[in-house]
RNA sequence: GGGCUGUUAGCUCAGCGGUAGAGCAGCGGACUUUUAAUCCGUUGGCCGGGGGUUCAAAUCCCCCACGGCCCA
């Protein structure tokens, strides 16, 4: 095989080479890159949306856009063609009287999927449509393979997870959504900007993977010859910068659990955590409330919005339910049951949840909680009074030294934020750490690690603080009524499969 | 990890024991205002891979690979 050459048995391909090869003798460059053009289609389309046939004859100016091209329909010596760039798609007349002898002899042998150039005067059609009329046409860029099918689209969802660039040149819902979340980010980061909040990036290769609870992704620094831990969460960084006095600071970036994957997760996500000095668990529960009103308003113009057919509604106040609560009213359980070990473990064991004889009482009502409780929570729901036991990082509550000062945010049945004031007594964060060990002895490889170099931090006074983390995905998956978090995650992470076929 | 389900032409799909099909795309022809343009003609397949059953397998059975949905 001579380098360079395409080794497919495929006449589709066949075609275009022969194409190629023409457009090559000719001395065509199929690949240049000389050429700027002034215009996309959503600024033509906008600015002259109702400009009609008299008013665009007037105008002189020529207009120059680049991009895909994605239907032709030919009559003869004549042709309409359609042009999609990063902003939509404008209509283009091609036509032998018009263009130059050469210009029409690439046009002849364009195909669908190529990248292209057009420029001219614009002028509206019979049916009235916004067309611009070539009078310079150029080959950007010459595709050597078909696209999808232009009515259907592409609508197997492993090709379009695998190939992402076809999904998003054939379906402009997928470029919709992903524009949305980029939008949704921006909103955050200003929202965040105008709070006075510092944006920061810490380590994702940690030592210790701290800060939540769950199984990390283990990598190895040859140099240092040194065990490293992808992070599953920034946490315990943050709040060494607000120890160092930044008060005020947030992340937004990814992190990485080793675990299962669904249409709620990927080994990868973004998430943001921030933390907020000089305040607690309560505010951060208001801030919460604005931020996504924030959010709601600006992509919906208002608070109520469908997702996937059930209208949520993010209109301020958002109810508020202690976990203790929640369980007597929504599970069903006797209030004096909850604090005897022995009915609770019975109730869990009826409810189908996986729980050990020896497992601390706060971590079986959560595990009844994520069981019965959680999938009922479909309007924007505060669950606060959180077990200590399953919060080694919060702050106890001052009436009762058993729950924190937590919440967890559900939407649609899901957690979307978990919150907490944090624990900044170091002599308390060591005890947590400890108890932690002891459920990792026991069995519970997700259990928090001894972080003797946090709890140095701690011991240098860290100011009453507040912290919340908010699953970046699963908030865009809220706002872009996606059904999975692969239809926000550009790449989701799939099986590796052989290379597609050279 | 378990259950259900999918994988057939470049794409979207039908066929579900008896000679592999359609639409779109492609190719050839007609056509200078179309909107999934139209009309005529036409090329294209290791039916995901491997084993079986059968006179005969895309179709039935088993294993494997890669997805999807639901559950753990």
């Amino acid at each position: 095989m001579k380098s360079g050459e395409i080794m497919e048995d495929n006449d589709l391909l066949k075609v275009r080479l022969e194409k190629i090869a023409a457009l090559k003798a000719a001395g065509i460059d199929l690949y240049p890159n000389d050429i700027k053009p002034q215009n996309t289609t959503s600024e033509i389309i906008s600015q002259f949306s109702s400009a009609d046939s008299d008013a665009l004859e007037q105008l002189t100016q020529k207009f120059s856009i680049a991009g895909r091209l994605m239907a032709m329909r030919n009559f003869g010596k004549a042709a309409f063609i359609k042009i999609q760039d990063r902003k939509g798609q404008i209509q283009s007349y091609i036509a032998k009287d018009i263009l130059s002898t050469a210009a029409y002899f690439v046009f002849k042998k364009l195909d669908v999927g190529d990248i292209i150039y057009v420029s001219g005067k614009l002028f509206r059609t019979k049916t009235n449509e916004l067309t611009i009329e070539a009078t310079d046409l150029r080959l950007l860029s010459k595709a050597i393979r078909p696209l999808p099918e232009k009515w259907h689209g592409l609508t197997d969802v492993e090709t379009r997870y695998r190939q992402r660039h076809l999904d998003l040149i054939s379906n402009p819902a997928v470029k919709e959504t992903f524009y949305r979340r980029s939008r949704i980010i921006s909103l955050i980061r200003q929202f965040m900007d105008r709070h006075d909040f510092l944006e920061v990036e810490t380590p994702m290769m940690q030592p210790r993977a701290g800060g939540a609870v769950a199984r990390p992704f283990k990598t190895h620094h040859n140099t240092l010859d040194m065990d490293l831990y992808l992070r599953i969460a920034p946490e315990l960084y943050l709040k060494r910068l607000v120890t160092g006095g930044l008060e005020r600071v947030y992340e937004i970036n990814r992190s990485f659990r080793n675990e299962g994957i669904d249409t709620f997760h990927n080994p990868e996500f973004t998430m943001m955590e921030f933390y907020r000095a000089y305040a607690t668990y309560e505010d951060l529960m208001s801030f919460t409330e604005e931020l996504f009103a924030d959010i709601a308003n600006h992509i919906f113009g208002g608070l109520k919005f469908s997702y996937q057919g059930i209208e949520i509604d993010m209109t301020p106040p958002w109810r508020r339910i202690s976990v203790n609560d929640a369980l007597i009213q929504m599970a069903g359980m006797e209030p004096a049951a909850l604090h005897d070990k022995a009915q609770v473990i019975e109730f869990a064991k009826k409810t189908g949840c996986d729980v050990k004889e020896n497992d601390p009482l706060g971590k079986i009502l959560m595990a009844i909680f994520d069981e019965v409780v959680e999938k009922k929570l479909v309007q924007p729901t505060f669950v606060t009074d959180y077990p200590v036991a399953v919060s080694p990082l919060s702050r106890r509550s001052n009436s009762d030294p058993e729950i924190v000062d937590r919440f967890e945010l559900y939407i649609s049945g899901r957690e979307i934020a978990n919150a907490f004031s944090e624990l900044n007594d170091p002599a308390d964060q060591r005890d947590r750490f400890e108890q932690q060990i002891k459920e990792r002895e026991a069995g519970d490889d997700e259990a928090h690690e001894m972080d003797e170099d946090y709890i140095h931090a701690l011991e240098y006074a860290m100011p009453p603080t507040a912290g919340e983390g908010i699953g970046i995905d699963r908030l865009v998956m809220l706002f872009t009524d996606s059904a999975s978090i692969r239809d926000v995650i550009l790449f989701p992470l799939l099986r590796d499969k052989a290379p597609i076929k050279e």
